[in-house]
Order: C-alpha cells, then sequence, then structure tokens
RNA sequence: GGCGGCAUCGCCAAGUGGUAAGGCACGGGUUUGCAAAACCCGCAUCCCCGGUUCGAAUCCGGGUGCCGCCUCCA
C-alpha cells in the first residue's frame, strides 16, 4: 500500500505522489513565537511529525521544513486588518523586553518542547525576521503581474478580486464570503477582503525599510516567501493547524500563484483542534495546558507524545488529564514489554516459526494502517494485540531479538517505546530513603507489618513502591 | 448566511457492505508474604426513523444532537 492523505484541497484522500520521484518536500507552518507552545500547537506538530516519520520510513528523501514566525500577528480585538496591536509588542510591553528577545526565548521553548516530544529535527526552521527581503522581492512580483496593489502611506495590498483561484482552499470563495461581516471595512482598499502584504505603521517595534516605506510584513506574506525560498514554487505537502485554512493558507496560494513562482503546495493535510475536557481551551476556563504545564505534573515527554498522537489527526480530540494517565498506563506496559525482551534478548534461543510468522504479519498491518490516512488507533491497535501475545510468549534470545525488531520499526513512527527518559529521578528525602532501608531490613526480617507500614508511609510521602523480581524500585506518586 | 466535520461499551478510539480492533476503567482468576507489575477470563450491535441489499455501524433519504472555520488562534 502507499500512502494516503485527507487533501483538504480536494477534499478526498490522495496517494501521495511525489513530484520528484523518491523526493518528498514538505513545509509545515510552526509556531508563533509570542507564549508558551501549548498542547494544540503540539498536536499539529506532532501530526507534521508523523508524516516526516513516515515519509522517512517508506524510503523518500525528505525536505522538512519548518517556518518560526516571529514578527508578531496582529490582534484585532476591533478592527481588522493590520491596525491591532502586536502581539509580541503587546508582551514586550507587558514584559518589559525587546520584541526580539521575547521572540528568541519562545523560539527556545519551542525547540526544548520539540526535543522533549521526541519530534524530528526538520531540516531548517527559517524565521520570518530572517527573510524580509525575499518577501520584498515577492511583494514586488505580485504588484507587477497585477495582483496587489500600494496605497501609498498605507502599505500594500493583495487585490483579491484579480485571483480566481480564490477561495479553492477553505470553499471561501468571493461570493460565499459575508462582506463587511467582521471586517471593518477600509476604504483605502479596493475590496474589504484584500489583505495586507506590507504595513506602514510608525508605532510599531519591529519596522524594515521597503519600497513602499519603513513598515512590517502581512501575516501570510512569510510563508509564502520562505516555502518558495526552501522547497521551490512547487512542493508536494504543507501541513497546518484547521485555522490555518482560511485565512492564511488561502492567501498563501493566492501570493504564491500570483507571484507566479509555481503552482504551490499539491497535498494539503490539516490537523483537527483539540478539545480540553469538551471545551475549547482557554486560559479563562482554566483548562489550558502548556506542555510544559504537563512536565510540572510529572508527565513524561512520551506519555505527552503517545497521548496527543493517540487519536487519528482529522477527528476532533478530546484532552483529559484522565486520559492521559490512562495513555500513560498503556505506554508503560508497552514500555516495560520492551524491558523484559531486551534482557532476554541475551539468551540462546531460536525464533518459533508461530512468532516469526505473526511479527510479519503484525508489521504489515501496522504500515498498512499507517499509510492509510495515517491511522494510529489502528496501528496501536494492531501493537498493543502484539504486546499482549509477546507478554504472554515471553520469547528469549532470537526471538526476543526479532520482537525487539518490530517494536523498533513500529517505534520509528510513534517515538515512544525506545525513547530515553526524560529527567534522571531527582534524589528522595533522606527520611525516605531511611524507610526504604528499613523497610527492605524488615523484608528480610520477614517483618511484614513493619514493610507494610513503611510502604504506607512512603506512600503519603508520595513515593510509590513496588517490589518485582529484580528487586524494589521507587517512584513519585503524579 | 457561507464552508466543513462529527455521532460506535463508563471514558478514549479503530472499523467505509459480510455479521463490532485496541487502550483505560471495572469484575473474576494466576502470580506475589501482602501489594504492584505481568498474564488469563469476562465486559457494546454501533443517535433516531425510513429505504436499498441475501446481508449495513458501514450505502441512500429524512430527522435530532454536537463541533470547527468565515481575517488573533495549531
Amino acid at each position: 500500500m502507499t500512502l494516503k492523505l485527507w487533501n483538504t484541497m480536494a477534499n478526498t484522500l490522495e496517494e501521495i505522489d511525489p513530484i520528484v520521484a523518491g523526493e518528498i518536500r514538505m513545509y509545515n507552518c510552526g509556531p508563533t513565537v509570542y507564549s508558551d507552545p501549548h498542547i494544540g500547537n503540539f498536536r499539529s506538530f506532532l501530526m507534521a511529525d508523523l508524516l516526516r516519520r513516515v515519509v522517512d520510513q517508506r524510503g523518500f528523501k525528505t525536505t522538512q521544513i519548518m517556518n518560526i514566525t516571529d514578527v508578531g500577528h496582529l490582534t484585532t480585538d476591533d478592527v481588522a486588518d493590520a491596525t491591532g496591536e502586536d502581539k509580541l509588542e503587546k508582551k514586550a510591553r507587558e514584559e518589559g523586553l525587546d520584541p526580539f528577545e521575547i521572540a528568541r526565548n519562545y523560539e527556545k521553548i519551542f525547540h526544548d518542547n520539540a526535543e522533549q516530544l521526541h519530534l524530528r529535527k526538520a531540516h531548517a526552521y527559517p524565521r520570518a525576521t530572517d527573510h524580509i527581503p525575499e518577501m520584498i522581492t515577492m511583494i514586488e512580483q505580485l504588484i507587477e503581474r497585477g495582483h496587489a496593489y500600494e496605497v501609498p502611506g498605507v502599505g500594500v495590498y493583495f487585490r483579491v478580486q484579480s485571483f480566481d483561484q480564490y477561495g479553492c482552499l477553505s470553499g471561501n470563495t468571493l461570493e460565499n464570503l459575508d462582506s463587511g461581516s467582521r471586517i471593518a471595512v477600509d476604504d483605502r482598499k479596493e475590496s474589504p477582503h484584500d489583505f495586507a502584504l506590507w504595513k506602514i505603521d510608525e508605532k510599531h517595534l519591529m519596522q524594515w525599510d521597503s519600497p513602499w516605506g519603513r513598515g512590517f510584513p502581512g501575516w501570510h506574506i512569510e510563508c509564502s516567501a520562505m516555502s518558495h525560498k526552501y522547497l521551490g514554487g512547487t512542493f508536494d505537502i504543507h501541513t497546518g493547524g484547521e485555522d490555518n485554512i482560511f485565512p492564511h493558507h488561502e492567501c498563501e496560494i493566492a501570493q504564491s500563484v500570483g507571484s507566479g513562482v509555481g503552482e504551490f503546495a499539491k497535498v494539503w493535510v490539516h490537523a483537527r483542534h483539540l478539545l480540553v475536557d469538551g471545551e475549547k481551551m482557554s486560559k479563562s476556563k482554566g483548562n489550558f495546558f502548556t506542555i510544559n504545564d504537563l512536565f510540572e505534573k510529572g508527565y513524561q515527554g512520551y506519555e505527552i507524545r503517545y497521548s496527543l498522537i493517540n487519536s487519528h489527526y482529522r477527528q476532533p480530540m478530546n484532552f483529559t488529564l484522565q486520559g492521559l494517565e490512562g495513555d500513560s498506563k498503556a505506554i508503560q506496559r508497552i514500555r516495560s514489554l520492551r524491558e523484559k525482551l531486551q534482557a532476554a534478548e541475551s539468551e540462546s534461543a531460536t525464533a518459533t516459526e508461530d512468532l516469526q510468522q505473526r511479527l510479519q504479519s503484525a508489521r504489515r498491518s501496522f504500515d498498512d494502517c499507517i499509510d492509510d490516512d495515517l491511522n494510529i488507533s489502528g496501528a496501536l491497535g494492531v501493537l498493543h494485540e502484539e504486546v499482549r501475545w509477546l507478554g504472554r510468549e515471553e520469547p528469549a534470545g532470537e526471538g526476543a531479538g526479532q520482537a525487539l525488531e518490530f517494536l523498533r520499526h513500529c517505534d520509528e513512527i510513534l517515538g515512544v517505546i525506545f525513547v530515553e527518559e526524560e529527567s534522571a529521578e531527582e534524589e528522595l528525602s533522606e527520611e525516605c530513603m531511611g524507610w526504604i532501608r528499613d523497610r527492605e531490613q524488615a523484608r528480610k526480617d520477614k517483618d511484614w507489618a513493619l514493610a507494610d507500614e513503611l510502604r504506607d508511609r512512603l506512600k503519603d510521602a508520595g513515593v510509590l513502591i513496588e517490589d518485582g523480581p529484580e528487586g524494589t524500585t521507587w517512584s513519585r506518586i503524579r
């Protein structure tokens, strides 16, 4: 089977057919770096990572580009277009810092989180602010071709009327757009739907020189300019969150195709938003989680990752802490099987025919699910069934090795089984360590009453004690 | 008003014409000093009403409910 993905443009499942044989070029809409990345952001980035991993595993030469939006888009509390206060500027004012510093700071947090959640590194993370000249060039091309016009002293706008395809991605064609409903009509624009490519505003903190005056770029042009620079005017896959479909991606198409650089992206893949406790995540509702919030609660990167990739990307996922806890149990079971297999691998034993056949067919089923529009849930079903079977069979030697190979194959996509624990366990207090030592002694003396009492005491102190065949271990209760 | 999506066990979630994967939770076991972990057993006829078909969760028609986007938002 070959990889199929749901193409938002065609609204149908499509086989991925590379433009250049054996190569996939992909552009992912990345983070806007003016606040801590939250689980919703990462659901979308993880979808892109999954895609990246599948394409890698299928043997394509992959180029993955993820942009960093550090210009800060504008807030539009009452008025649309480039007239609100820039988010970065707002932060800068609140935090008393330079907007560039703030952007770099959050950019670093994004990269840290991405690493902690085991995302493969993209081949480049171009920043918008590093590509102002490219954006200016593209705007000039648009003006030349009649797709854009300057309003002196105000900026440059894209002439939506001039672009027939406008609306092809979102269905928001000019006829469908409810003129003026949420857009304050600005007389200086030819049409209310025209969007800013360059904006002049003296008060803006981030400014660059341009042929139209000192100002800053509109908020769609960066992706058109950077995707063109790094991937060419026509490339295979473009991803983003569903909210990007309109206006962002619609405008990108208009800019890229309009400027004549190429046909732009062939396949558009969009991740649905996630809900938290059944509602849209928002700070005021108190159901807002950043990745770092979850780390503070004691979750490992692979647990968070597993939970966020666990449901289909085109399905509105409902995130709950209870669900995360359950997912954590599920992934721990797989990881402990991995440990058992690793321990048994050195024994000398040959793999049974039955085992080899099972693993082979499981692997095929797993791949088929993944190829079918990234059906992770289906793939995990296959994995879990094998995990249960392997847990029962307890293969050793060669068999364990082959089982591990199967797990590794799955984990090339999942990225949750063979990755390491995030941070070394911090030290326990002297008191707790003392209790643990006392309990060891009590168990040797078969003083079960004392041993149980100490275990309870440790539990109250937030330490879980487990006696296994390999000895006693402790872990933090979260 | 326009565009799009969804409705399967307590919760999460596969399945797209052949008679309901999987995970978590739960109940009963094996094991364990007890417990944990692991393993075994059990646990749904698919929002409603019509229709097509030998056969539908899956296709068609009509309801009902929920959600996203329509220039901040992954």
